[in-house]
DNA sequence: TTGCTAATCGGACTACCAGTCCGTATCTTA
DNA sequence: TAAGATACGGACTGGTAGTCCGATTAGCAA
C-alpha cells in the first residue's frame, strides 16, 4: 500500500530539517532527536515512526546524498565505472571516497559515531565497498588477501581520522588525498603488473 | 599531601572491580559506572572523585595493563627495544601492539568507543605511539610522509576492525597478525638489505 | 588517648536523551 | 459522506553519566 500523503510529506521535512542541522551544528553527535522533530515542525513519534531510530535517520539521509557516488561506480564513466583497470579504479574509488566523506563530514561523522552496537563496519555502505574492493583486489593480490587488504585501504577514510588530521595546521584536504593516494598505492604494490604474491 | 589510606584503598578496589567487570561483560559498554561502584563496594561519588568520569577510570585501567609493553619499548630487548633497524623496529611494534589489544580486547573495546568527544586519536596511548612511529618512519619514508603512514599502520590496529575480522569465519589471531604484516611491510617498501631472515 | 580539621564517603538527586504508548486527528476509498 | 485504516504528537518511561552535600573518618598534634 502507498504511502500516505500526509507521511510522505513529513517524511520530506523530516529529512529537509534534519539534512540542515546536522550540517550545521558544529557537533552533530548534540544534534537530538527532539530538535529533529521539532525543526521539522513534527511530533516524536513520527520521526521515530518513519524511520525506526537515530541510526536509521542518518543513514536515510546518507543514502540519499551518497546516491550520484554509487550510480557513478554501479555504471559511471571512467575512473569510477566498470571497465577500468582495477589498480586504477581502486585508487580512484578511493579517492572519491575520501572527499565524499570531507565533504560531507559532519553527517559522516554522526553516522560513523552513532551506531555503536553495530559498528559502521556492519553498515549498508561499507559492507558495499567492502565487497567491491575485495572483488578487484582479488585480481591484484590473490583471493586470499583481498579481505583483508580491502579493510586496509578502507581504514583510511574512516571520517574520524581524517578530520582529526585537518585540524592539525600542516594538512590541507589535498595534500591529504594525495597522501592516501600514495600509501595505498604502495599498498597495491608496483603499478607494473605483478602476477601474484 | 599524600593520598589518604582509604582513598587509595578504595581507587585499588575500585580498579580491580572493573577490571574484571569489563573483561568478563560480553558488552562491555553495558558496564555502568553504577556496576563499577556497586562491586567494588563504593558510592558513586567516590568513584567519579578519583577518576573523574567513564573515560577516565578507562584510561586509568588501561595504562596499568599497557605498563609492561611500554617499558619493553622504551628500554627493552630487540625487536621491541630501542638499537633495532627501524623496518623491523616498526612491524614488531605493530605487531606488538596487535596482540596487546587481543588479548585486552573488551577493555580496548571499552576505551576506544566511549571516548566520544576527544576520540581515542588524541589518548595518550595513541598519541605517543604516534609520535615513535612517526620517529621511526622518518628514516624510511622522509618527514614529509612520515605522520600520515604512522596514522596509517595505526588504523590496523583498531579494536573493532580487529574484532571485526576475527568474528568472520576464517580468521584466526595467526592469520590476521600475519596479513597486517603483509600490508605493513608493502607500505614500508621493500626490505633494503638481505632477502629473508 | 583525645580532639580537631580537612579530606573523603555515599547515595539521593539532576539533567538529558532515545525510544514507546495511546487517545485523537486525518486520509483514503467505496 | 461514512467507516476503517493509517498517521499524528507529545506526555511518559527507562536508563545512565555526572553532581551535591550532610555524615563520616583518617591523620595529626597536644
Amino acid at each position: 500500500m502507498r504511502e500516505r500523503a500526509d507521511a510522505a510529506r513529513n517524511r520530506q521535512a523530516i529529512l529537509a530539517a534534519a539534512s540542515t542541522l546536522f550540517d550545521t551544528a558544529d557537533d552533530p553527535l548534540k544534534v537530538t532527536m527532539d530538535d529533529v522533530a521539532a525543526a521539522a515542525g513534527v511530533g516524536k513519534g513520527t520521526l521515530f515512526r518513519r524511520f525506526g531510530d537515530r541510526a536509521g535517520l542518518l543513514q536515510a539521509l546518507f543514502d540519499t546524498r551518497i546516491d550520484g557516488l554509487r550510480a557513478a561506480i554501479v555504471d559511471g564513466p571512467p575512473p569510477l565505472g566498470p571497465g577500468v583497470p582495477p589498480r586504477e579504479r581502486l585508487l580512484a574509488l578511493l579517492d572519491a571516497m575520501v572527499q565524499f566523506k570531507l565533504d560531507n563530514r559532519r553527517l559522516t561523522r554522526a553516522l560513523e559515531q552513532t551506531s555503536e552496537r553495530a559498528s559502521f563496519l556492519e553498515s549498508p555502505s561499507y559492507l558495499l565497498a567492502h565487497a567491491l574492493f575485495t572483488d578487484l583486489l582479488t585480481d591484484l593480490t590473490g583471493r586470499e588477501r583481498a579481505a583483508w587488504t580491502a579493510h586496509a585501504l578502507l581504514s583510511f577514510t574512516r571520517i574520524d581520522l581524517l578530520e582529526r588530521l585537518l585540524a592539525d595546521q600542516p594538512w590541507t584536504p589535498e595534500r591529504l588525498r594525495q597522501e592516501i593516494q600514495d600509501v595505498a598505492a604502495g599498498i597495491l604494490g608496483p603499478a607494473q603488473d605483478q602476477a601474484g604474491r
